[in-house]
DNA sequence: ATGGTTGCTTGGCAA
């Protein structure tokens, strides 16, 4: 079972790229962020056609939007408002594979604008709130024996090895004390196992994020690791395979984030 | 050095 993971910014403008990967990748579900797109909009035929026969999604005009396709049945669709608002950040399903049943979340976490101040800048705040908000859910609703997965942007860089410089990264947005104290938080509360570290040691630099406004992203190579796949612990002896594709940051047009894959063993 | 680029839309916001 292998799962993908991209924050796309846009799925129409960025369709045939994402065609590209789905036919070197061949992941039996992939999920993508910041979709830009209304419901009524969104290229579902194209991605029925390429094998994709299950789908969920949820988007909006220009902002936000998330969406998950797998090649297995799904149920148990849900779409959550975070936050008190509406802005298409959280969905999940239980995916349904031959050896391997989860249910999965996708997860939109705000990127939490410029200033890492949650009374100066209402963003930070939202981000941080979001954050908070996902744990309680998922203490009060799931459990930590439950087969699940949550990937997505999660906008945050947890280790200091997810991001080129700790020391002048500390003070930026998606790597503050703060944001990385809540992080942990969710992360312990369910016990999750980070399925892309587990493969990679935590002192080795691993970015999935390089900023548009560097004109020389792979030389000066100042990215963060923002992109997640997690699995909790009754998936954890399934965990195969890691991949963060990153030399998709250098396509024609890129999205500023590169797709993260996992692949679980499908054992009975 | 508080810049720089992109996408959705055509002015300005969000990332």
């Amino acid at each position: 079972m292998r799962i993908l993971s991209w924050n796309i910014n846009s799925v129409r403008l960025r369709l045939p790229l994402l065609m590209d990967v789905l036919k070197r990748q061949k992941p039996d579900v992939f999920c993508l962020q910041e979709t830009k797109t209304p419901d009524e909009h969104f290229p579902v035929d194209a991605l029925v056609e390429a094998g994709y026969a299950h789908h969920h999604f949820t988007g909006m005009k220009g902002y936000n939007g998330v969406c998950i396709f797998s090649k297995y049945p799904i149920d148990n669709k849900e779409t959550y408002k975070r936050c008190g608002k509406n802005d298409c950040r959280h969905i999940s399903a239980r995916i349904k594979g031959k050896n391997l049943s989860f249910e999965l979340h996708n997860v939109y976490i705000p990127a939490g604008g410029y200033e890492p101040d949650p009374v100066a800048n209402d963003k930070f705040k939202h981000k941080l709130d979001f954050v908070d908000e996902l744990t309680k859910w998922f203490s009060k609703n799931r459990g930590a024996k439950d087969p699940m997965v949550v990937l997505g942007d999660l906008n945050i860089a947890p280790l200091e090895h997810d991001v080129w410089d700790h020391k002048k990264m500390v003070k930026v947005v998606s790597h503050t004390p703060i944001e990385v104290e809540k992080f942990t938080r969710f992360y312990e509360s369910m016990q999750w196992v980070d399925g892309i570290r587990h493969f990679v040691p935590d002192d080795k630099k691993l970015y999935s994020w390089w900023s548009y406004r560097s004109p020389d992203w792979d030389a000066a190579d100042k990215g963060r690791r923002l992109d997640h796949i997690w699995v909790t612990q009754r998936l954890a002896p399934a965990l195969k395979k890691q991949a963060v594709l990153r030399e998709m940051r250098g396509a024609e047009r890129p999205s500023d984030h590169v797709p993260v894959v996992l692949d679980l063993k499908a054992s009975a």
